[in-house]
DNA sequence: GTAAATTAGTTGGGTACAAAACCAATTTAG
DNA sequence: CTAAATTGGTTTTGTACCCAACTAATTTAC
């Protein structure tokens, strides 16, 4: 029920003499119930399994949202692009370099305001989201078919709620 | 319903001329349904409310996981560790280093395996250990406040299956 | 026995991120 | 209009992580 690549070893493994410490034997202590812990494993299994499914494709989950948030707003400037991304602003820098380089999006300095830039996907920016939304599709799908259709929403609205208010200790 | 932190941000900003791209309005498109996406979020969100709650103490929640896995299963070695934690066992070599030099953990060699390391609490661990116990206790009373007591256990349950599952195509 | 394979841990290279200090453009106060 | 404050974006610095290559110890094959 809970086999990850470890109880492969353990199997491999024929010496029975695993010292005390092996991989199904662990004892995770209050860590076991504690939302956090399995939260940050649950989006390390989900990111990797969205890199694994876009492998053929050359664009990390990061990227993706990236692409998608400026594809629905175009315009947009890099700092609403970083709060709506839940990043800072400065992680966006590299990537944005990084995705006009490869021509997928364009910054424009607004005549308005000559310090902010204006976002905008171009035709392989367009093309590529669609491919990317495609692939991320696929990855929802298998989320879905763990999660199951009846949960799912509810599990979103958790997740959201997460996100809201811890921290902001009203 | 999908206030993150942005919202905030815009209330604090009295002025409201935000130039199309602000926080509310933005269009998360598809983004918006994707488990993904709201699980990084939640994620980044809840780490950095732990490392809020536990400022006083300077031990992040990555540390704080190790020493309870070390506290819980002593005697454990790195490879067996890095597993349960859901890491590289590289990633562990200059965190244990860290929290060796600091006197929470001991490595000893074994001696029937002189490759691997023995790792235990010492008497000052165990004290930062309860520490943090109490203090993740307190941030996770905060998420279940929000998560609801009636959902916390299927929640969790959810994000268990995630990780067991997804990656490995059955 | 020695050679090949495996295993525990470390090192090096690279990505993704945040926080703080910074620059330049713009707005606000006087 | 000028000085101060604010804002958009970049740079710098530091942490956390992974992967692939490596070393040393141990096991397996022959």
């Amino acid at each position: 029920m809970k086999q990850d690549a470890l109880s492969r070893s353990a199997e491999t493994d024929s010496a029975s003499q695993r010292k005390g410490a092996a991989n199904e034997n662990v004892d995770f202590g209050p860590l076991a119930n504690w939302v956090g812990f399995h939260l940050r494993l649950a989006q390390t299994a989900s990111f990797q399994a969205f890199v694994a499914e876009a492998r053929e494709i050359d664009l990390s989950p990061g990227r993706f949202a990236t692409l998608m948030l400026i594809g629905r707003n175009p315009g947009i400037s890099q700092t609403a692009l970083a709060v709506a991304n839940g990043r800072d602003k400065s992680t966006l820098t590299p990537i944005l370099e990084d995705l006009e380089r490869r021509g997928f999006i364009l910054r424009e300095k607004l005549k308005t305001d000559r310090r902010s830039y204006q976002l905008t996907l171009t035709d392989t920016g367009k093309k590529m989201l669609e491919q990317l939304t495609a692939c991320a599709k696929r990855h929802d799908d298998n989320l879905d078919r763990i999660i199951g259709v009846k949960d799912r929403a509810k599990f979103i609205k958790i997740l959201q709620k997460i996100t809201a208010e811890i921290g902001h200790d009203d």
